[in-house]
DNA sequence: GGCTCCCGCTGATCCGCGTCAGGGCGCGCC
DNA sequence: GGCGCGCCCTGACGCGGATCAGCGGGAGCC
């Protein structure tokens, strides 16, 4: 694949507006400026950069999914993020990466030099601003979540995590894609797989979600799921 | 940036190198500019600003402690962030807070003008590199905070908790102190003040720490407590 | 085809922590 | 002093989710 920053050629799957913006934006609307970017694929499960390394490059997912996870000392995983289509991940650290990422699925990347964003926020006022609103709006969603695995019940994090999931996906395919497997979305909420699936059997009894197939559902009645996900708030 | 390495007059009650450096520093020595702050002092148990209200000043706390939280649709109450002396608080949000904050203690604080902050980061690029380091030591913070709200049990989440104070703590009276209630510690930590109480109490039993009173303890075997909050690690 | 492996679903059991209840202590107020 | 209230501790009990176990289906490989 050829370089990306002049978007004459969009990348496929990507809206023609994307490569020339800040790769650290989700939102390309926002604006921004040209950063040269490398692509790659990844298999599935591979390991795209390791805990402890260095940081050096970030992320934006063109096509697949990718898992930010670390490992606990007590042998368990945890994964701190899943980056989809169009999102960008891989500054999980000052210095060093204090998480490992991995391929969910087969995915395509493009990768940004750190020192190139930092030289484009030096140099571009808007960026920089437009950096410092990403980083806060980072910081809020990171205290959202931990009020989630805080204290919130099994069902409680599963329908938030569903809505969230259909929230981010690209307009495409009916239905909503789950790319990861139960496990996964276990290590991500804070459960254990067994009840990640007996809640999704719960919200599907309950005629909330319809289950395709293992990697794909529906959300039937999103009125009652945010209602699931919040008690005590008004559905929409 | 005429700056920090040279401060003239210090607030009292704080090191002589704090006022004049960039407010959201929690770590002085890194350096920055001046940037001026007012101070203000509040009553225990008092609101210092409010959720959904604009987000127009930081603080840094000079004595006392503060607690940020929000209230869940469900009656609970959740708290983010607990503010030391010396500490910083009040970007929660991008343009509105979305959590309030009261003091836990008596406490004075130093407020500073957002646009100020921002003035500054734009006019002097070492307060920017200083600030951009914050923001991912923040970022990765938060993250560790959900893992630990995600798969610990209640007597790692104490410890942890109480061996963080001790890290944050500056070096002043002897034992370590805990300015606010069994109840503040428990909605910072996910679980009820009746568990916080049980697993102090069985913490006490095991020999690693010793309760002065309701507000200062003693850490009395570090190693242990280090193992007591991250199992399947090595005692330092 | 037949085997293995991984993943997902479901049932049975266990246990940690939430919940409920009661009692003690310190502090401020009448 | 006497009282009420907030905070803390402790015990009894129940529930939700972890754990353990078993089963079925699909994919890859021989």
């Amino acid at each position: 694949m050829p370089n990306v920053t002049r978007a004459t050629k969009p990348a496929p799957g990507l809206p023609p507006c994307l490569p020339p913006f800040l790769p650290f934006t989700d939102r390309p609307e926002r604006g921004g400026a040209a950063i040269p970017g490398r692509p790659s694929r990844h298999l599935r499960g591979s390991e795209i950069y390791a805990e402890g390394s260095a940081i050096r490059q970030l992320y934006r997912v063109v096509s697949g999914a990718v898992r930010v996870c670390r490992m606990l000392p007590d042998g368990r995983r945890f994964i701190a993020q899943f980056a989809l289509p169009g999102e960008v991940f891989g500054l999980d650290g000052v210095e060093e990466h204090r998480f490992s990422a991995e391929a969910v699925t087969e995915a395509v990347l493009i990768a940004f030099a750190r020192r190139d964003l930092e030289a484009c926020l030096d140099r571009e006022p808007l960026a920089a601003q437009s950096w410092q609103a990403y980083t806060l709006e980072k910081l809020a969603a990171a205290q959202d979540r931990f009020i989630l695995l805080g204290c919130r019940s099994a069902t409680e994090r599963v329908a938030h995590f569903l809505l969230d999931l259909a929230a981010r996906a690209r307009p495409g395919r009916e239905g909503l894609a789950l790319p990861m497997s139960r496990y996964d979305m276990a290590d991500y909420l804070g459960l254990t797989a067994e009840t990640v699936s007996r809640t999704l059997t719960l919200l599907r009894k309950a005629g909330m979600i319809a289950i395709e197939d293992n990697h794909r559902l529906h959300l039937l009645d999103t009125g009652r799921l945010m209602q699931a996900a919040e008690p005590g708030r008004a559905a929409a």
